[in-house]
DNA sequence: CTGGATCCCGAGGGATACTG
DNA sequence: CAGTATCCCTCGGGATCCAG
């Protein structure tokens, strides 16, 4: 089979799987969208609770990209204490299975 | 080869999709499989125009660590000059349903 | 042709303190 | 509670040369 073969602006070669990388690729990005697709919405110090090791730095920055490229909603109450949740948005539904495979995979592989 | 794998108090994996990313997360390896499943065996220098922008040292060291953990077969001819050929494994085949959907996922929301 | 070995730099990310 | 800001440093990875 011969895939379509897509070009970037520099006339280089770019695939799929490529811009799927670019989108959600990283240490972090496809467990937080695992996580919240999975379990529903989930607050700030949740997240960390379920990312043993990740940093406030890497949490916060991951999530505002995430939230920037519209594959999880933030939501904000003005109470106090502050209040935050994440929430998985329609598109990043759209992300559902590439996450079940993963899911799958590792499950198989890892035992 | 495979790096810290976090776990928790069990001695078990977290999740199985961060039991993927450490197999086959990065930059390379999911578009280096991908190539070797759809287009067939490769020779080194063909992988390196596959991926526009990787190094040497990459490459090698991607494609060593995928052999290693039985993803991609290497196939050496005692030959004037070398030749090495790369191909997908049994087992670097059962990840055909993650790179279809990012594959899939990619085209879609990329155009 | 297919890599391995070395040197080297800078950005990615950790730790911590601070803020609304 | 939910982040920001800052400092600091490791180490991923690029460039280059060497080897079978």
């Amino acid at each position: 089979m011969t895939e379509k073969v897509q070009v970037d602006e520099n006339g280089k070669l770019k695939c799929s799987i490529e811009y799927t990388l670019n989108k959600v690729g990283g240490k972090w990005k496809l467990v937080i969208l695992w996580h919240v697709m999975v379990d529903g919405t989930k607050r700030y110090n949740e997240m960390r609770r379920l990312l043993p090791g990740i940093t406030h730095k890497m949490l916060s920055q991951q999530l505002k990209e995430l939230e920037q490229d519209g594959l999880i909603i933030r939501t904000q109450y003005n109470e106090m204490p502050p209040k935050v949740e994440y929430s998985i948005s329609e598109k990043g539904l759209t992300l559902k299975h590439v996450l079940e495979a993963m899911h799958a995979w590792g499950t198989e592989q890892g035992g």
